[in-house]
RNA sequence: GCUCGAAUGGUGGAAUAGGUAGACACGAGGGACUUAAAAUCCCUUGGCCUGAAACGGCCGUACGGGUUCGAUUCCCGUUUCGAGCACCA
């Protein structure tokens, strides 16, 4: 009987869908097991075969918990906001929506191919308001919230309630009614810049004003921020969204800009989002991805008063030991001090700087890091030496770090001291023996002096001379505590997310504004519908695409939206117009799987308590600064709110490596429409671009992407390329002497406008899903990357038919009921035990091999017992499901073989009647010696040294050790 | 620059509480069946040496050391590649 793939796999697929196979509810009877993909963009290139890896990989862990007795939660759904749509609708009209919805519907047709268990009626939309709602009410919630480290005493506090949380905004409002910002510091108070206010003055405020402090506050909040603003893409974008100085996205520039947007605070959990790192199951690198990220660094905040002036501000330094290196101060041209501290005779130098670093984009400061600044005029007072240093501004500083204002040690900081050396500054070395002739001493080793400096008459009667960096690092620490002069700090390199994008596909907040104040929509009016536009563009006076939204404000009265044409009649207000960034809607997504139809609520208490977290998460390394932070932000968010049960949303994380294409160029000669084969040209390498260029006659040529299906081996196929665009139709090809043509190759990623994709459709034509399945995983670890190569699938495709021939006697299905031999229960027992532990440490890749071999051995056998071979009908079930749901239907089961139960591992069907050891002599010679099988220590010794040593091993020498490594090797140390 | 990870045949990759390195697959070579091709099956395949034969010898897991009876595995140093962060004070 033929292994009839294509049959077999549509058959099951329309049974499973028929059958509701893979449909779970919630049942607290049974243990769960909860499996997540990362969801896909649906961009319109469609699905490429690197998408399916993770989808593979975790589906047959699914498979395999759920054969192992598990109720397996294993969704899917789609990320379906994002730019690539509306730059789309922008250029062809065509509505985001449309377009969104066709992608989908692609995807979903080349997934269900590929025959995975995923409960599709749980399936999620980004984009729907259904499901929008609750990503808008969290946004809400942040707004109505504040975060601290400990109560305030007269909140009604519930037990637990003690720790780092968010809590209601009305408790610091009552605060703040009550005694103003006094004594806010002793309760971690998470806030942008630091008030002070008094009862009185904040009950003075009035609405707006008080409206106005609380921003200052809240985890969702309107900020004045610099922020990263991409003028081509006209929206802002967040850290993690610029790589480089350009956008993510199309690669465009990116200037820092000072605008009001709507931030979340997610600075405040920084230590969670640290310590949680220490309790879930991921790998060390995307952990370590997530500390450089966060940045967690130990300081002291030193206060510095300014000389002949009442003016102070304070530093940050994670250095206090170099206090007596001090030569200079550096403020960020950003900082509000800079006007304050500029004399007069300096004025006309600082804003001819400040307009010339204005200028400057984020990349013009990343490739060109010239050495620039200019002093205020003024001076501030060392408080440990009484020294007056000039205050500097300079672009090296950043504002949004620390406070903006560095202490400048050029001895022991190498910006510093290039800044020193520039400008002719003093540098003075504080570490015993250290050279700083040329470069600065930056290691944390070494013995202190100069601190003071010999002769010189000290300021205070403090002296770190002698002691080792760290000691004097704490010493300082504690004198700065001890004499008020400034106070030992934490800070984070991570900050707070900027919230707003300029666009239109995205959702919209749910705000309105009342006298230019920001007020939330009342939840029961959520979800806050994503209006129509008839373009997708800002405005003419520059709003952002909603404002082309002809229905968009709010009627207090009406509750409900409604034209936007009578601003003066008071119960109508004008909306939000930007809408939320990408990472909105899939940072709760895993909760909203577990109950994806609840229109009450996020998710029911009830669903959550069952599926509590994800167990397995698997998706790229991509998103490690992204997603995978704002996600555990927002758990923790919502875990404070008690809506999700677990701290920490994902416990185990597993990368996928991303799966490679080969790229194709042909090399057009420069200026012509004349292509030369890649074996005719020249190379030179260019020094400056440090890659290879490519000539032929003397002209450069250029490289020119070919699409992968033009080409065989490295041979292009013309007449196909001709074909395929004008510029090709009419072109020149010089053919090497053979008459080919050859294209160079490189490996990149896989994408579009690469022309390297490779669609997963055409395996599964010609292959089938399973073949797929199986190659995919057999291709090599699932973390890491690799090019897509199908040289090795008829491999994986031979394999599947030998599988198949296993069970049948040319056309008659033939299983006996025979009594299986001892060689057959090893094969199957070694088959078991391998799959078992190689799924449950994810290496599918060696598991393949395991059938490979148990399979040749059981045709070696003729096998065709039903007891050896069921069970691996059912080990096979999560790497290829198709070919086992037919020969289990073979064998006359009439339930799917998902529901089947994996197979026990009886230890006892491995264990040989003699064990073979290795006998060693000082680790060299070595021979078999065959024991009964489970011999004692003292049975194998003394059979060693039985044994017939001399004069070949021992020649006339004594044995005087015996190691016995169990089960594998007899030592014996010979003198 | 800092941090983390990796390096094994022609190729993808197996093998770690330290115990016969190169599983399995691809590719390559040879053979069987066939008029032929496809498909299928069998043999060989890290390098070198000895030999009629191999259940013979030597060298081999980036390089140099170390620990050990024994190291791909552990430790130290070097090189190369990859990833993350990068004026973060």
């Amino acid at each position: 009987m033929e292994y009839n793939f294509r049959e077999i796999e549509k058959k099951w697929q329309q049974r499973w869908v028929a059958q509701q196979t893979y449909r779970v509810s919630e049942d607290p009877g049974r243990k769960k097991f909860y499996v997540l993909n990362m969801f896909p963009y649906p961009s319109g290139a469609g699905l490429h075969v690197g998408h399916p890896l993770g989808y593979i990989a975790s589906d047959i862990y699914a498979r395999y918990k759920r054969l192992c007795g598990y109720n397996v939660l294993n969704p899917m759904g789609y990320d379906a906001y994002g730019l690539p749509a509306e730059q789309f609708a922008i250029k062809t009209g065509q509505h985001p929506a449309v377009t969104t919805e066709a992608n989908i519907g692609r995807y979903r047709e080349q997934l269900d191919k590929i025959g995975f268990s995923f409960d599709w009626s749980r399936e999620v939309r980004t984009c729907e308001p259904g499901y929008y709602h609750w990503t808008q009410w969290a946004f809400q919630q942040m707004f109505k919230s504040y975060y601290s480290e400990r109560p305030f005493p007269s909140s009604a506090v519930k037990a637990g309630e003690q720790r780092p949380k968010a809590r209601p905004i009305e408790e610091l409002e009552d605060y703040f009614s009550n005694h103003g910002t006094e004594g806010l510091d002793q309760y971690g108070v998470a806030q942008s810049e630091e008030l002070t206010f008094t009862a009185a003055e904040w009950n003075a405020m009035g609405w707006e004003g008080r409206q106005q402090t609380l921003m200052n506050y809240r985890l969702a909040y309107l900020g004045e921020t610099m922020v990263n603003w991409c003028p081509a893409l006209g929206t802002v974008l967040a850290n993690d969204e610029v790589v480089n100085g350009v956008s993510e996205r199309g690669g465009y520039p990116v200037e820092q800009k000072r605008m009001s947007q709507w931030c979340l605070r997610v600075s405040a959990y920084a230590q969670r989002l640290l310590d949680g790192l220490e309790t879930i199951d991921w790998t060390d690198s995307l952990k370590e991805t997530q500390r450089n990220w966060i940045g967690r660094s130990e300081g002291a905040e030193i206060v510095f008063r300014v000389k002949d002036s009442d003016k102070s501000f304070t530093i940050f330094t994670t250095r206090a030991d170099t206090m007596f290196g001090v030569t200079f101060m550096v403020l960020a041209p950003e900082s509000e001090l800079v006007q304050q501290l500029t004399t007069p005779e300096q004025q006309a130098a600082v804003d001819e700087y400040l307009a010339y670093v204005k200028k400057r984009t984020e990349r013009d400061r990343i490739s060109d890091r010239k050495v620039t600044g200019v002093f205020t005029g003024s001076y501030a007072i060392n408080p440990f030496t009484g020294e007056a240093n000039p205050i500097w501004v300079a672009e090296y500083v950043l504002a949004g770090y620390g406070t903006g204002a560095i202490m400048a040690v050029p001895a022991h900081d190498s910006r510093d001291y290039a800044f020193a050396r520039h400008f002719g500054l003093p540098i003075v070395p504080l570490v015993e023996g250290c050279d700083v002739s040329e470069e600065s001493f930056d290691a944390k080793e070494g013995i202190v002096c100069n601190s003071p400096r010999e002769g010189v008459e000290p300021y205070i009667d403090f002296s770190l001379n002698g002691l080792t960096i760290k000691e004097a690092i704490a010493a300082t620490k504690q004198y700065v505590r001890e004499h008020n002069l400034g106070r030992v700090k934490v800070n984070y390199r991570l900050r707070d997310a900027i919230f707003s994008r300029q666009r239109y596909w995205g959702e919209p907040f749910p705000v309105y504004y009342r006298n230019g104040v920001p007020c939330m929509i009342p939840e029961s009016c959520l979800p806050l519908e994503l209006p129509e536009v008839d373009k997708f563009l800002p405005t003419e006076t520059g709003e952002p695409p909603l404002g082309n939204a002809k229905c968009w404000a709010w009627d207090t009265k009406e509750f409900r939206v409604v034209e936007n044409t009578r601003i003066d009649n008071e119960t109508v207000f004008p909306l939000e117009l930007n809408t939320m960034p990408g990472f909105a809607g899939s940072s709760a997504y895993y909760l909203r799987y577990m109950d994806p139809h609840n229109d009450q609520a996020l998710v029911s208490p009830e669903a959550d308590a069952y599926w509590q977290a994800v167990d397995l998460y698997v998706g790229g390394s991509e998103h490690a600064t992204g997603h995978l932070i704002y996600s555990r932000f927002w758990n923790k968010f919502l875990f404070d709110l008690g809506v999700s049960c677990k701290e920490e949303p994902f416990q185990k994380l597993i990368n996928q490596g991303m799966i490679q294409g080969w790229s194709s160029f042909v090399y057009r000669v420069r200026g012509t429409n004349r292509f030369v084969s890649f074996d005719l040209l020249e190379e030179r390498y260019d020094e400056v671009n440090k890659r290879s260029t490519y000539f032929h006659e003397g002209t450069c040529c250029d490289p020119v992407y070919a699409d992968i299906s033009m080409v065989s081996g490295n041979v292009l196929n013309v007449a196909k390329i001709r074909q395929w665009t004008p510029e090709f139709r009419e072109a020149d090809f010089v053919t090497n002497a053979s008459g080919q043509f050859l294209v160079s190759q490189a490996i990149e990623k896989m994408s579009k406008s690469k022309y390297n994709v490779v669609n997963p459709d055409d395996i599964c034509e010609n292959y089938g899903a399973d073949t797929l399945r199986l190659y995919e995983m057999f291709l090599g670890p699932i973390e890491q990357a690799k090019p897509w190569d199908v040289a090795g699938i008829d491999g994986s495709h031979r394999f599947l038919r030998k599988f198949w021939n296993m069970f049948w006697e040319k056309d008659t299905f033939a299983l006996t009921d025979d009594a299986p031999s001892r060689d057959e229960l090893k094969s199957l027992h070694k088959l078991i035990k391998k799959v078992t532990e190689d799924i449950e440490a994810f290496s599918y890749n060696t598991s393949i091999p395991a059938f490979m071999i148990a399979t040749n051995e059981l045709t070696q056998l003729k096998c065709r017992k039903r007891a050896v071979l069921e069970p691996i009908v059912v080990l096979l079930t999560p790497f290829a499901p198709h070919i086992a749901e037919e020969l289990w239907e073979a064998m006359g089961h009439t339930t799917s073989v998902c529901d089947a139960e994996w197979p026990a591992f009886d230890a006892s069907a491995l264990v040989e009647d003699t064990m073979k050891m290795m006998v060693a002599f000082n680790g060299k010679t070595r021979f078999g010696i065959d024991f009964p099988a489970g011999a004692d220590n003292a049975t194998i010794e003394s059979t060693v040294r039985a044994h017939e040593l001399t004069p070949k091993y021992l020649d006339g020498k004594q044995i005087t050790k015996v190691i016995i490594v169990p089960g594998r090797m007899v030592n014996l140390v010979v003198k």
